[in-house]
DNA sequence: CAAGTGTAAATTGTCTACAATTTGAGATCG
DNA sequence: CGATCTCAAATTGTAGACAATTTACACTTG
């Protein structure tokens, strides 16, 4: 019943806007998540169903479901009877990601060759513009989720159930080493330069230097995470 | 407890190696997933709970982690206070899965380049070889399902967790398409003389030609895919 | 007769209690 | 002193009951 006041509360606090939470499993995941992203329940943790009921004064029910919901997500793992942990990632499947990432985006972009692009230009750019407002002001949070905010608006632009389903996925799962970027986030050349770009080449329908773009994009970030993640699980092993 | 006797029970009727059906909902999710390939649920039909509950004997609970289960397959859908449903694709949707099916197989082709491939390629000759011979006895149940184990092979043999998951996921919602073809299977090239020659390019490291082979394996059946699919759908609107 | 409304049945959502399994600490034995 | 075994505590798995919501159908009303 802690929970259940808090249902109404539209978008959840984890930069997210798909899950839309009606229910007490989809918002008790969208905390969770939220927790799982800012790297306090770390990679590898183990997620006890009680805790978590306890914390968030649910039962155990809902809360199964909403690890179900991240494990869909690609942020937690189930092992029968030993219970859910949250997912870590080898460099190597960074790699892996981040190439994915590139890759389904660029397919993305692809797909609105047949389309109509100019309403969904302006909806970018008013986010961009936004995220540069952030920027600004040096607020990191609100930077990280309309940041967030400007891919996921991207993906849901697809037709393509397959496509929107996987990308949801590959995307949630590189949310927790993209918040590693945060601190130092403002260095280098800012995300809303590229997505700046990747609009207005859009909005050209110059849809080969668009996906050129955000390729470039997506893995110009990927050593400097790879760095950040390595770094910061070798902090958590520490404790 | 009708359930329960039958846990020990090592690989699911589904066709499917990965999920190890330790416990109840694992092993309702295999038995509902192959309901589901053989359209016994067929596309966009509502999955009852405690019709489900009644049909396997177990009680609710399991059942709607089991359809949680093959959400993260995606195969099934959840509506918040809707209930779960087939989920149903448009040909549109199919071209996009088998593009996609197509381009992550290849990935994983890719990355066998730094490995030794000769145990995994004998393990595939093995499989491709049963296949072969269920092809002979015109069994297509025991062909279908080994057909599935060779794919399954070569996505497992991935070391990139990611690619992994995110290729099961790919492949499930596959099946039921896959399925349609079965009654047909044997018109045209065999899938397994595909398999053997991508088999040979591995074992002779020419990872570029069974990339290639890959993809024209999988995408010369998309067009055979979307009519079948369209024909049955219609089929299945007359009822 | 069409459209909207109200109510009952069907269905999903949630909770509590209990069963089964795993885990880890301490005792026992080689 | 190290390895293994045992047992209790912690944790997950399952069942069944009850609450909340949706759906469908009959009913009213214009």
């Amino acid at each position: 019943m802690a929970v259940a006041s808090r249902l109404q509360s539209g978008t959840g606090e984890a930069g997210n806007v798909v899950s839309l939470p009606e229910t007490i499993p989809y918002f008790l995941a969208d905390r969770i998540k939220a927790g799982i992203i800012r790297w306090r329940y770390p990679p590898g943790s183990s997620l006890r169903e009680t805790d978590l009921a306890a914390e968030y004064g649910a039962s155990r029910g809902p809360v199964r479901e909403a690890l179900r919901i991240l494990e869909l997500q690609g942020l937690v793992i189930h092992a029968p009877r030993r219970g859910f942990k949250v997912k870590e990632y080898t460099t190597d499947d960074l790699r892996h990601l981040y190439r994915l990432r590139a890759q389904l985006e660029s397919e993305v972009i692809d797909a609105l060759s047949t389309k109509d692009v100019s309403s969904l230009c302006d909806v970018l750019d008013r986010t961009n513009a936004v995220m540069r407002a952030f920027a600004i002001r040096r607020d990191l949070e609100g930077y990280f989720s309309t940041n967030i905010e400007f891919h996921q608006l991207m993906i849901d632009s697809t037709e393509s159930s397959v496509l929107r389903t996987i990308l949801h996925q590959v995307n949630a799962m590189s949310l927790p080493v993209r918040f590693l970027l945060l601190s130092n986030e403002f260095s280098g050349r800012a995300d809303y330069e590229y997505h700046h770009e990747i609009t207005q080449a859009i909005r050209a329908r110059n849809f080969k230097l668009a996906r050129r773009m955000t390729v470039s994009h997506i893995t110009s970030n990927l050593t400097r995470v790879t760095v950040a993640y390595a770094e910061a699980l070798e902090k958590q092993q520490e404790r």
